[in-house]
DNA sequence: CCGCCGATCTTT
DNA sequence: AAGATCGGCGGG
């Protein structure tokens, strides 16, 4: 099993400009495997025209202005699960997507449900591919990462985050893609595209 | 390696 | 009609 503390509320509940580059090197734990967080976007509320929660809180977004700390899980392009880590006050909404993550347990697993993975670094290089490689998906909607009550919750295995991450645009956007809210690992062989 | 394009369906 | 994506295909 994935060793290591679980992150409190606390630790959630704050603006996701300063949660994003806090994630990286976390682990995320699912049912069976694990991964390393290497790529987060930061997406704000009303202040910020690429985020779901611009127009305001929807049947689609609630959990963005719900509980830090709670995983918000949308449907993508017709076909595709991302999943957001939630910050925050309620509400106020706020989130972290989380890009891209080395698998670290579990790999057998994780090269199952990936078929179309020709090489180790499309297992996970991606928002949907990770979330396909770990099994989240819309039934994961909500779920509480601090109770691990569905299986799902993110833990620091004494991996620090990068003392200099990389950082650049958000990827994929056409409103408000000029906001610097994307951070990386530098060098790491699992970032997406 | 890079760019283009189709798949597929929810939300606006 | 567009979208917080992915994978296959063709070209360099």
């Amino acid at each position: 099993m994935t060793r290591g503390r679980r992150l409190r509320r606390a630790f959630y509940a704050r603006s996701p400009l300063e949660l994003a580059p806090d994630l990286l090197n976390k682990v995320l734990v699912a049912d069976g495997c694990a991964g390393r967080v290497v790529e987060v976007e930061a997406y704000c509320g009303s202040d910020d025209p690429g985020s779901h929660a611009y127009r305001g809180s929807t049947p689609r977004t609630e959990v963005m202005f719900g509980q830090a700390g709670h995983l918000y899980v949308y449907f993508s392009y017709g076909m595709h699960w991302c999943a957001n880590v939630v910050a925050e006050q309620p509400g106020t909404a706020g989130a972290v997507l989380l890009r891209a993550v080395t698998p670290i347990q579990g790999i057998e697993l994780i090269r199952s449900r990936r078929p179309t993975a020709k090489r180790p670094r499309d297992l996970c290089s991606g928002p949907a591919k990770l979330t396909q490689a770990l099994g989240i998906d819309g039934s994961h909607d909500g779920a509480d990462l601090v109770s691990a009550e569905q299986g799902l919750t993110i833990v620091d295995d004494g991996t620090p985050p990068p003392h200099r991450p990389g950082r650049s645009p958000r990827i994929g956007l056409t409103q408000g893609a000029d906001r610097p809210w994307r951070w990386f690992v530098e060098g790491s062989d699992d970032l997406s595209r």
